[in-house]
DNA sequence: TCCTAAGCGAGACGGTACGTCAAGTCTTAAA
DNA sequence: TTTAAGACTTGACGTACCGTCTCGCTTAGGA
């Protein structure tokens, strides 16, 4: 009599090894600036030393292989509990700027945010699990200091997540673009404008 | 014996045509949804009627194909001299959100800015000729503002043109992903909180 | 102590059910018309409801997967004792015409006989179960015809061995491939003419 | 302005060169006894040193390449016009062995005649060019033969040609599996044995 | 009643070849 | 010399089987 439940399914059952070792060999090419298009599943599998069938059977495409492949690499959600508000977003913020050094995270969030007219599920998956949870954490500092009164109590919260990360992002591409590394103090520097306002008063 | 000066080259000239019916037919494909690695040159000269020859005596690549074709829908940089700050800024923020709302030219900005590692010339033409002058053009605007007194006279320029143009470039990203059109007043709420800054007072 | 002799193997015995099933699902296969060369271990195994390694533990390759099968169809070789040599002659060959008119013997014959050089081993247990039985047979009838005075005593009997044979086998190629029936009498016609000779007298 | 009829196609012509290459290492690995079904278009690509393409767009499938291979090699039928009926059928027999002797002609035949169900096309053709003629030339001696005289006039044309073709067929398959010559005598000894009938008067 | 050994179906494994497609280059006759 | 057409080599695509290998289970005789 067995166990019910999750019965293992007949037949030989899927190596880990070779699974670990696809998803690997599909990171080392996107870390070599291998783009989603340019990908091949036949480079994957010589380099996982693995036979074109074991991705197959695994994923349907390439898009899944990719998406599965970066999850593997999902950072942790930094929890940082300053004691103002703008401590807080300087420390969200720059850690979005310190993604950028590495250029493994730097190859991945350029593929992950490049076509997402392309490969949208790639680009729903890296929304779910990388920039949902950033701007709730996010929101949740803009809303504590809503309600300490350090921030204005009609500020447009959405509005003000925007105007933080598409600053850095916008830093990010032109970085990006240029090579050459953000500065230190950007993520202070953003957050001290956004809060302050332009005016003159 | 031929006329001196810009002699005209032996041979049969090369068809204006031709070279029309190529970049429309890019054009076409882009504005269909292929992304620039989908694109293929094959593809490009069954549409136009044309040779790959044709196609590859012209352009060294797909890449100076797609920025050709491109430049040749550079739309003007739209003149707004208002007569406040706000004005201004609202007005060429808003020139932006209205680029989003026809198909093509969100197709033509998503291509040119997907993948500056994989086409960097691309990305530096299309940064020359669209996005270099907008950001000169908000630049004098900022300027003024801090001149007449109106902005903070310690404001960092370009971090302010940073905070405008990326969040409406974060807005703009979250629209094409949720097919849903950016709210008319976008740019005048971006530019607001901007101005006026997150703090209480 | 295990009792002498053809000493019971440890273990499970193997299954005779698989057995006839792998055979039964080869014999349905080839009589669809499958070739050797098509035959595939997977759709037989697929077929006959049993593991791939069921059949690889007990058949080394195709070939003697094959040559079992046929040899489960070995026909018995007809005994016919008639009263003259034509008749005893006319007797084999028209067996041989007989087994042109089912399906299954016709496909058999053609995969037996199809490629000696590529399945030698196959072709060598087909004729030595087969073929020479009835060489053997034939010639018997032959030597009795020359004892008996019946038949030139100068007879090559081997060579009217082959002619017999010979002939038959071009009529059975030659209706394969028109896929018509070969005529009631043709066996007689065939002994008829090669008793008789072809000259005037 | 054009000559008329068999206007040339626009576009590159296809390369004889590499048709022949193409050709030429289908005969080779035929020739090295590569069944049909073995016979792999990556390999005959590999050995001509063309593209798989290149094949595919001159045959659509290995028969009709095959086919066309096994073409180019047909031997030209032999003029045989004796003095008697029996010195010609005697020739043309012994043209059937010889054929046996060259191991080019040995595999083609194999090839052709081996699978007639298999690769119906190719035995059609094989049958239109090498032997219909083969039987034509044959059934003109043997016509000749009753004309003159010289051969029963209620002999069964057909079933004549086919005593001595198929007799001959039978030695060659025996030769092949036995990998032994045939006797030098062995066209006179069947013509001979045809011609005087089995029968002791 | 257990233990040992082998067979069982299932199915994953690393491979090879398939036939298709597009890449970028080359070669022709005509313009 | 450029044109359109279309051949060229190259290489990845996704599929089908190959023959081997693991799984957990079954089936038997002997301890």
């Amino acid at each position: 009599m067995t166990v019910m439940g999750t019965a293992r399914p007949a037949g030989r059952p899927r190596s880990e090894r070779a699974e670990k070792a696809i998803v690997d060999a599909t990171l080392d090419l996107i870390g070599e600036g291998t783009s989603v298009s340019e990908l091949s599943i036949e480079a994957v599998a010589a380099r996982a030393g693995v036979g074109k069938t074991t991705i197959y059977r695994r994923w349907a495409n390439k898009e899944e292989l990719v998406g599965d492949a970066l999850a593997t690499l999902k950072a942790p959600l930094p929890v940082v509990e300053g004691r103002t508000v703008r401590e807080d977003l300087v420390a969200y913020l720059d850690v979005m700027r310190q993604d950028t050094l590495t250029l493994r995270t730097r190859c991945i969030m350029n593929i992950a945010m490049s076509e997402p007219d392309r490969h949208p599920n790639l680009y729903e998956r890296f929304h779910k699990t990388a920039i949902e949870p950033r701007r709730a954490a996010m929101r949740a500092v803009l809303e504590r200091g809503v309600a300490t009164g350090e921030l204005r109590p009609d500020l447009d919260i959405e509005l003000a997540i925007g105007m933080l990360s598409g600053t850095m992002l916008w830093y990010t591409k032109g970085a990006a673009h240029n090579n050459t590394p953000l500065a230190d103090d950007l993520a202070a520097r953003i957050v001290d404008e956004a809060l302050r306002g332009f005016l003159s008063r």
